[in-house]
DNA sequence: TCTGGGGTCCTAGGACCC
DNA sequence: TCTGGGGTCCTAGGACCC
């Protein structure tokens, strides 16, 4: 393991003397790959102190600004110091640090930032896959040459990214994918860290077992329960023991706690992105009980979703509606529509249906989620559809682009939908 | 500590078909 | 007729991640 890490000057993150060393590849590419993973630090946080320089120096959280209902999604360095962390309810961020910012969340905007460091990413390596809004894994196995090694290809990444988007990120290294992601994850903050193959094992082996990607609290709890706490001890587990507790997942913990690993980070990476759902949910500040105002909220969720699955020029076939009680039990119904859309209107009738077989008589609603899946590109659908249906679709389709377009010009609420009997369920 | 919102993947039982 | 095994789809729930 070798650290490439000067916290005091982000722009030269690597000392001359390691300089010297990367020169000479630390992997022996002739029959090893060689993967570098990205990870933004703070993302959020980062960008909006970036954005307002008096927050510099300043604890800061993201999320949680408006009542107590709510959590923070990224807390700064500095906040973390006080025991901040994504996930923390904001009452307690506030009980443990009364004098942190707490700013709203500006989606769109991490999203836009996003996109322009993935395109910045694309030019370093033909395989860039994003893995998420604020992390990347690269395949430089083949490029290694040409930037004289793996380091010089991680310091140039976490250059480039401070000088054009003035944003701290931290970059891991490692015989595989999921290696360099821990090696991100070991190397936080501002770091670059360097794990090899025959090093992985080794360093992996003193941390606590929910450490390790893909290891949650569920699982934790598990292992913690016949003995096992690190990765050490997991790796050394025997395969009868971890194979009749967890079935065919515990052998593959094992091997992700030696460092081994050759599969993929995501099921669709290498057939596209087929299987995508889109959805919204939305905590209530009131728990609700009243019928009308289920629906109300059912129709502003199924409209939300219509049109995002819209703008990403899709249609999906799969409804998933998520109610969740006030006591915090969360249900879920789906069901196989009929035909496969993009319109609010199916959504609703469907969603409508869905709500009132799941829901428990009476029950307050803390929580209200519709999610549409299996989706698929419009275009290719349309292709296969008659051309007698496509005429007829047309006039529908020009009014949802008209309505979508006041909405973005004047926001969601200028246009509500008139409530009526019209999205009944037959009986 | 009284718990947001966006997702993905896996499992397991039952239906249904051959 | 009470009876096999495999494949695939549907559905509910749960674990996990950022």
């Amino acid at each position: 393991m070798s650290w490439h890490h000067d916290k005091h000057n982000p722009h030269t993150i690597i000392s001359p003397a390691t300089l010297e060393n990367v020169t000479k590849n630390p992997f022996r590419s002739d029959i090893e790959r060689t993967f570098l993973h990205i990870d933004m630090d703070a993302f959020f946080a980062s960008v909006e102190i970036r954005d307002n320089p008096a927050l510099e120096g300043r604890p800061v959280a993201v999320g949680g600004s408006h009542g107590n209902r709510g959590v923070v999604t990224a807390a700064n360095y500095i906040a973390r110091k006080y025991g901040l962390k994504a996930g923390m309810t904001a009452v307690e961020a506030r009980r443990r640090c009364p004098h942190a910012v707490f700013l709203r969340v500006r989606g769109e905007k991490y999203t836009y930032v996003s996109a322009q460091i993935m395109a910045a990413l694309e030019r370093f390596s033909p395989d860039m896959r994003p893995l998420s809004v604020d992390e990347a894994s690269l395949e430089i196995t083949g490029c290694l040459k040409l930037y004289g090694g793996a380091v010089r290809i991680g310091e140039e990444i976490k250059q480039l990214i401070w000088s054009k988007f003035r944003l701290p990120s931290t970059v891991g290294i490692g015989p595989n994918r999921l290696v360099a992601k821990m090696a991100a994850n070991l190397g936080k903050p501002d770091g670059l860290l360097v794990i090899h193959s025959e090093e992985a094992a080794e360093v992996f082996a003193p941390l606590p077992v929910d450490k390790m990607i893909g290891i949650g609290k569920a699982t934790t709890n598990a292992l913690n329960g016949i003995g096992i706490t690190t990765l050490g001890q997991l790796a050394k587990a025997p395969d009868r023991l971890l194979k009749s507790r967890f079935g065919i997942l515990g052998p593959v913990m094992k091997k992700l706690a030696r460092g081994e690993w050759s599969g993929r980070m995501r099921k669709d990476e290498d057939r596209g992105p087929i299987e995508r759902s889109i959805g919204h949910q939305r905590t209530y500040g009131e728990p609700i009980s009243d019928p009308a105002a289920l629906k109300a909220k059912l129709v502003a969720l199924a409209e939300m979703v219509a049109r995002r699955v819209r703008r990403a020029r899709m249609v999906g076939r799969v409804l998933t509606l998520t109610i969740r009680y006030t006591d915090f039990t969360t249900i879920s119904h789906q069901s196989v529509l009929p035909v496969i859309t993009d319109d609010e209107d199916e959504l609703i009738l469907h969603a409508w249906r869905l709500l009132n077989e799941a829901l428990e008589e009476k029950r307050k609603v803390r929580l209200l989620g519709l999610s549409l899946g299996r989706l698929k590109s419009k275009e290719k659908h349309d292709r296969q559809l008659d051309i007698f249906f496509s005429n007829l679709k047309l006039k529908h389709e020009e009014l949802h682009n008209a309505l979508d377009n006041l909405r973005d010009r004047f926001g969601e609420r200028v246009i509500a939908r008139a409530m009526g009997g019209r999205w009944e369920p037959r009986k």
